[in-house]
RNA sequence: GCAUCCUUAGCUCAACGGAUAGAGCGUCGGACUUCGAAUCCGCAGGUUGCAGGUUCGAAUCCUGCAGGAUGCGCCA
């Protein structure tokens, strides 16, 4: 039976299997497309692209972030990527909780704390924020010699280092959403007005309640309007999440919480029922993390003030190995960080496995540069003299790429990349060990095999480039 | 008590419901006079927590049980 010409072949496999294999003149010239298409290869059209907004880590503006949102931080900011990569109009968010209760209660806190300092006699509030760090930002505060309200300054000011975190994090956010602006927009009481209209609302106890439970049987009901008059969180979030869709127009929106939230999850989703949304909000727990030094739990606890905070880890560690740890799990899976080995720069780490393919392979093009080879010309080389098991298997994993970065925008699983990225190493060191790039004796083979490496190369940076890892010409 | 997540090799983890369940690390044994040994090759390591069910087919879906983590406020 004549076959088509994309078939290479076809093998029984046994267990019912009929293999159907790429044919090598379509998988070589995977090669030349990933020379033109560049830092493009990946790119991928969607055939329905959406609007989408990813809101993460929305970190209260109340002190230092913490490990979570380090790692909130990493898989936010690689999803986006992959999302955008796949086509979609992506606009990540940070939620800026500038406004409620424990805002009040952070002013007062820095309130005493710079009483303390000018020698009067100020107690912190009950619930309130003890962390020494007030302290170093009420000495600032004094030293600055402002004149702005205290509690507005130091919510300025802790929003300012955390974007500074996040940004050494390579963590972008094209916007921050401030709550406390949100609430001057009268959003909230047309959302409650309609929340009430939908007769889902009754009171107790002199508060107003929201009856998820009604609309789904495993959420409980949640209180919108306190007895004190005060707008409850649950309420201003219900109206935040509907502005995204009703001022804003996104088709989706994905929500990253912490493990914390996960109750707040289902009354969302309860809520946007209610208003009409229901499908378009898909709210993302992102499971905790726990450090691990010497082969056991660093236990963290405010009170004893061992709080290891999310500049400290990038601090030690660095923002390579730390986003790639952060991004080896599935979301949903709590995440053992072990401090050791990410500290490591040996080989057991994997994160410098993969960088070091990469820098191999920059350093075999300059090796090749200065034996005089026009590194230019490469793109012209006969593709089809490459027949090595090993090189043919590079090819077919490179040729896999877009499908990875797809699969994960489809399957907002930021751990698939990774492990592609680790395996792809693997087969480049596999064939680099057995086969000399360069033969001086064969220009012809050598053209082939550096186009062959430089599409390597290509994928690799790509894919490090989508996880917000950096891909050095040495190291 | 209720809710969410987890349980796969010694360790850390992969595996669109599909083939003989795969990687890294660790152990052990090998490989550098030539492009980077932060590398490669090989050996060993498994009743996928337990018990049922659905299916042509289950690590994957359903139920129950056991073990672990977290959350259950008119805080956010």
């Amino acid at each position: 039976m004549p076959l088509p010409e994309k078939i290479g072949s076809v093998k029984v496999a046994g267990a019912g299997y009929i293999n159907f294999y790429l044919s090598k003149d379509i998988l070589l010239k995977m090669v030349k497309n990933i020379l033109e298409s560049g830092n493009d290869f990946g790119q991928s059209k969607c055939s329905n692209p959406r609007k989408i907004q990813l809101e993460f880590v929305s970190a209260n503006p109340t002190g230092p972030m913490n490990i979570v949102s380090a790692r909130a931080a990493a898989v936010g900011s690689t999803l986006a990527s992959a999302l955008r990569a796949c086509g979609n109009d992506v606009s990540t968010e940070f939620y800026l909780n500038d406004a409620g209760n424990q805002i009040r209660l952070l002013g007062e806190s820095f309130a005493a704390r710079i009483a303390q300092i000018e020698g009067k006699n100020a107690q912190i509030p009950e619930g309130g924020y003890f962390g020494e760090y007030l302290i170093e930002y009420a000495k600032e505060y004094l030293q600055s010699a402002i004149s702005e309200n205290p509690k507005e300054w130091i919510v300025h000011r802790i929003t300012i280092e955390q974007q500074d975190t996040l940004k050494n994090f390579r963590t972008e956010f094209d916007m921050w959403f401030s709550e406390k602006e949100f609430r001057k927009s009268g959003k909230v009481e047309e959302v409650l007005e309609r929340l009430k209209k939908s007769g889902q609302t009754y009171e107790k106890d002199g508060a107003l309640w929201f009856a998820a439970s009604r609309i789904s049987p495993n959420v409980e009901d949640f209180v919108l309007i306190k007895s004190d008059g005060e707008l409850a969180y649950g309420l201003v979030d219900i109206a935040y999440h509907a502005n995204k869709f009703e001022e804003r127009g996104f088709d989706v929106v994905y929500t990253i919480l912490g493990p914390d939230h996960h109750g707040h999850s289902g009354r969302l989703d309860a809520a946007m029922e209610a208003l009409g949304h229901s499908g378009k909000l898909k709210v993302l727990i992102l499971q905790q993390v726990n450090l691990i030094e010497g082969g056991e739990k660093i236990k963290m606890s405010k009170r004893a003030g061992k709080l290891i905070t999310m500049t400290e880890l990038i601090d030690d560690v660095g923002t390579d190995a730390a986003r790639y740890f952060f991004l080896t799990r599935k979301i949903e899976a709590h995440l053992d960080f072990d401090l050791d080995l990410a500290r490591k720069t040996s080989d057991e780490n994997p994160v410098y496995y993969i960088q070091y393919a990469y820098a191999r392979i920059r350093s075999i093009l300059e090796f090749a540069q200065n034996k005089g080879i026009d590194i230019e010309e490469i793109a012209n080389s006969d593709i089809s003299l490459l027949k090595e098991r090993e090189e043919i298997e590079l090819v077919r994993k490179m040729s896999k790429f877009p499908y990875i970065v797809k699969k994960t925008a489809q399957n907002l699983q930021p751990h698939i990349i990774p492990f592609y990225l680790l395996e792809f190493a693997k087969k480049f060191h596999n064939f680099y060990t057995k086969y000399r790039v360069v033969d001086e004796n064969d220009k012809r083979i050598s053209a082939a095999r550096l186009a062959l490496i430089t599409a390597a190369a290509e994928t690799i940076k790509n894919g490090l480039k989508i996880c917000g890892i950096s891909a050095p010409d040495k190291m």
